[in-house]
RNA sequence: CGGGACGUAGCACAGCUUGGUAGUGCGCUUGGUUCGGGACCAAGAGGUCAAGGGUUCGAAUCCCUUCGUUCCGACCA
């Protein structure tokens, strides 16, 4: 199927969420479906964004230490049998090859839904020494995990992500590396996303399968559901004992390293359309908008109005701004829609009315607000302007945060903030079969991690009414 | 994987009950007038009615199967 009538308004917020996110998914362009079930095509607006995404990490992963390497798609079904519970938690979902050359394969071959087993080989070909430690790699890819539902950058067959790998001597390294990686995360949507995240560590239930800890960025999306942004994993030693990978130690003795994997998707893309976006449209933060300024002229045929709009954007172009001059011949108004919907954050327009001025009207996609500066004051007014949007972005966001975090000593308080939507924040006595029950109890909520930093407010589970230690912050999740 | 809705031009849909020439609106192309919140006039182009099978003289329409989309559950990034 193909893209939809523009002209036809998305649905709204509050009717229908989910239809929303959809519509907004394919009015503004990012995103349209291939013939296969859960398997998308990434249009280049959409892609875009990926790409502002990878050039953030890029240079925050090189930071600290961390170099791009690339594995092999497939990974033989032979191999894959090692890992006990990693084997579990995935081969439900793998996507396998049996055919090769027209011949059935001995081996089938498992499309990779992830790559800690590739990673594993491949290091222990290259680790023999503690000299050669840390190993601290990541790479870019797509991988498949044949999913019953899917949606748009939330849930595909096939997603983008990257994925980091590393190997240390000690423990202390590897659990320090997945905090650093955490903080990456965290920063990102700060930095970039205009996105604020909870931090924390996923209960043993929500765990990677295979992971001694899952830590955790969590977002809150408009309608007061979850969504788990990223993962970064202390994988202890048990893929590096399943896979064989040894070092001969400071002390000339053989030694197993210790693990780290850690990973963003862009699913990160969903949580920007859905902590955002609004009933016109996409809304999306200055640093990650392909398009960060529209200029859009206003009786383009009349004399000078073009030469002064063409001034500003190749003025703007010239100063590093991602800027688009639309020439077309729409109408205003269409235009106007049209930017609003693709979420580009500053709208520059320049007809008759302010040319006679020498000024420029410039309209802000997050709020609307509207500042009228003269033509050459604009070129040096801009970058701020981005940042001041990005900040009123991250605020409205983290104020619908912090209002949705709400303290609950009974499972019925838990139900009422879960039906609401938002999170829950109760205490918990650390077993399963409480979190199971609030996960029955409130139809549907769960734990999404024990949040950093965050003091306890009581010494009582409110399931079972047991010596509670932890709080938890349960939310319906995507 | 269960339940609902859906699949006809690029998009949104009508036509199906009661089988008989493929329709409407938007978009697209060309020309002209417009332009400060999704403009208007005129002339055009565009379809194996999701796919496969069946019933029939004849199927978009009736029957069966498969695939895909979407929403709600269960499961998982």
């Amino acid at each position: 199927m193909a893209m939809q009538n523009k002209n036809d308004a998305i649905t709204a917020r509050d009717v229908d969420f989910a239809q929303w996110y959809t519509d907004v998914c394919r009015k503004a362009e990012l995103i349209d479906y291939s013939p296969v079930k859960g398997f998308s095509y990434y249009l280049p607006y959409g892609y875009a964004i990926w790409e502002e995404i990878q050039n953030y990490l890029n240079k925050e992963f090189r930071k600290r230490g961390s170099h791009n390497v690339y594995l092999p798609t497939v990974i033989p079904m032979s191999m894959f049998n090692k890992e006990k519970e990693h084997i579990e938690g995935f081969a439900p979902e793998c996507l396998v090859a049996t055919m090769g050359g027209g011949k059935q394969l001995e081996d089938p071959l498992i499309i990779r839904p992830t790559s800690e087993i590739l990673f594993s080989d491949m290091y222990r070909k290259m680790v023999s020494s503690y000299r050669d430690l840390p190993q601290i790699n990541n790479q870019w890819c797509s991988v498949v995990r044949w999913e019953k539902t899917t949606r748009p950058f939330l849930r595909g067959s096939e997603f983008l992500w990257q994925e980091g790998h590393c190997l240390f001597e000690t423990h202390d390294e590897a659990i320090q590396n997945a905090m650093t990686f955490l903080d990456v995360y965290d920063d990102c949507g700060k930095d970039l996303l205009a996105v604020p995240f909870v931090k924390g560590v996923k209960t043993p239930k929500e765990r990677f399968a295979g992971a001694l800890n899952t830590y955790s960025i969590e977002a809150l999306m408009h309608d007061g559901k979850a969504l788990q942004s990223g993962t970064t994993h202390d994988l202890g030693q048990g893929f590096a004992e399943a896979y064989d990978i040894k070092f001969l130690g400071r002390q000339n003795k053989l030694e197993v390293p210790f693990q780290t994997s850690w990973g963003v998707s862009t699913r990160m893309i969903g949580a920007v359309i859905m902590v955002h976006g609004d009933d016109n449209g996409l809304v999306l933060p200055p640093a990650v908008a392909p398009i960060q300024v529209v200029i859009v002229p206003i009786r383009q045929k009349e004399a000078g109005i073009m030469e002064a709009c063409t001034k500003v954007y190749e003025d703007l172009k010239a100063a590093g701004i991602r800027v688009k001059l639309d020439d077309s011949d729409k109408t205003p108004g269409w235009k106007f829609a049209e930017w609003e919907m693709k979420g580009v954050p500053l709208r520059v327009e320049i007809g008759p009315r302010d040319l006679a001025e020498g000024k420029a009207v410039l309209t802000r996609r997050v709020n609307g607000q509207k500042d009228t500066l003269t033509l050459e004051e604009i070129e040096a007014s801009i970058p701020g302007l981005l940042k001041e949007i990005h900040q009123q972005m991250y605020e409205k966001a983290l104020a619908h945060l912090n209002a949705n975090i709400t303290e609950a000593k009974t499972v019925e308080e838990m139900k009422a903030i879960l039906d609401k939507g938002g999170y829950a924040k109760a205490m918990w006595c650390g077993c399963q079969e409480c979190e199971d029950k609030v996960k029955e109890l409130t139809q549907g909520g769960t734990a999404r991690c024990v949040p950093f930093g965050v003091e306890a407010f009581s010494d009582v589970c409110p399931v079972c009414g047991k010596k509670a230690d932890k709080v938890v912050y349960f939310a319906k999740a995507y």
